[in-house]
DNA sequence: CGTAGACCTGAATCGGGTCTCAGGTTTGGG
DNA sequence: CCCAAACCTGAGACCCGATTCAGGTCTACG
């Protein structure tokens, strides 16, 4: 992880500032990587294949990128950035714990119907780079962490370990968005089955209620 | 999956019946197979590899599976049917569902202690092999979904969708193994997180009491 | 024993992927 | 308009893995 450039202004290989026109370059790799990986998987999806799906001849990869893994490494780390900013928005607008939850959740469910790249590809990195989806999931629980503390010590749910909370929260929203979203159609989450994972939600963070 | 043997007695490519030798043959070939899989990954495990630990030659591989995603789906029902069998057991020795619940996944943890091959090759499964990814959690919920419909029945658990709540539930195991499992040095999970995880699964579903 | 059939072997073939590099193209500031 | 720097290209060197196959080894049984 020595190199990512998270936060930073991207850069080609060895650090090398980019014109606007590299930049577009870049970015079109990252977008093209993002369809074939979510299309292919990490191991059918070969260099060629992403410089063909963004259109640009082979050698051009490697003015930017190292490798396949590297450019994989980018992509989780973009994922996790948007998914944890849409549900963060989401959430804020709700004004007991409950019901940030749920709009969280309904974040979470949307943004995995529009990208199914993120689920596919955050499972693909078990393996090809485990430290990366460990910091997938540690960024996740992070803010949710922070979250229930403040909400336990309000009394708003109820008091334990925050940190297993979230965990059994992250666990729910993954496994209930993979059956009805992603093998669903790849379109939105039943209603029907959203009412229902609302109860459970409740109950499962001891809410004392969901209106203030 | 037009030729998966499970149940059935073991056959050779194309049908071919086995003596007991190449029964054990095969048998070695399909536990190397878990320790290869699991430690490299699809991607990196190749026939070679697996051959050499099994300590046979590669032409061997071939008298017993057609190819490499073929022993790697028969390796994800295996375990399926394992980890299946293990939590039954475990559970079925509870008087209350909630009781039944926590046991198991008390055994779902222990198997994934003892077989961390669980979690690393089904999620790899997520591309090598959809369909059976699919089997494997549609399996592990059918008894599920059962069990709660049951328990709802009889009031001993929250009333609704049975579906909904035995995904959630799986998700709970699948994250807080994930973290405190598989990450937590590969031994067991600590008391306190699954007295904790304990409260959680309680008010999950709703159980009206722990003890009967 | 002797042998048919099952089993095993690993070198060789074949296909496909990564990454390099010598040379062409575009861009923007002077 | 001009030129240096940045950018782009794709053929090919190189590597590695899946799969085959011709020939050797084991074993049960008559």
């Amino acid at each position: 992880m020595s190199e990512l450039s998270i936060g930073v202004q991207p850069t080609g290989v060895g650090g090398r500032a980019l014109s606007s026109r590299g930049l577009r370059t870049r970015r079109r790799l990252l977008e093209a990587a993002e369809r074939v990986f979510a299309e292919l998987g990490y191991h059918d999806a070969s260099i060629v294949k992403i410089t063909e799906a963004a259109g640009v001849g082979q050698g051009t990869f490697y003015l930017y990128f190292d490798g396949k893994k590297r450019i994989f490494d980018e992509l989780v780390l973009d994922l996790n950035a948007r998914v944890r900013r849409a549900m963060t928005e989401a959430s804020s607008k709700g004004s007991t714990r409950a019901e940030r939850e749920l709009l969280g959740f309904g974040a979470f469910f949307r943004f995995t119907a529009e990208h199914p790249a993120l689920y596919r590809i955050v499972r693909q990195a078990e393996f090809v780079s485990p430290a990366i989806l460990q910091l997938h999931y540690e960024r996740l629980t992070e803010g949710y962490v922070a979250g229930l503390r403040q909400a336990m010590a309000a009394g708003e749910v109820a008091q334990g370990d925050p940190e297993v909370l979230a965990w059994s929260l992250m666990g729910i929203g993954e496994l209930v968005g993979m059956r009805w979203i992603l093998w669903g159609g790849g379109t939105e989450m039943p209603e029907r089955v959203f009412d229902e994972l609302a109860r459970i939600l409740v109950r499962t963070i001891g809410a004392r209620d969901l209106d203030p």
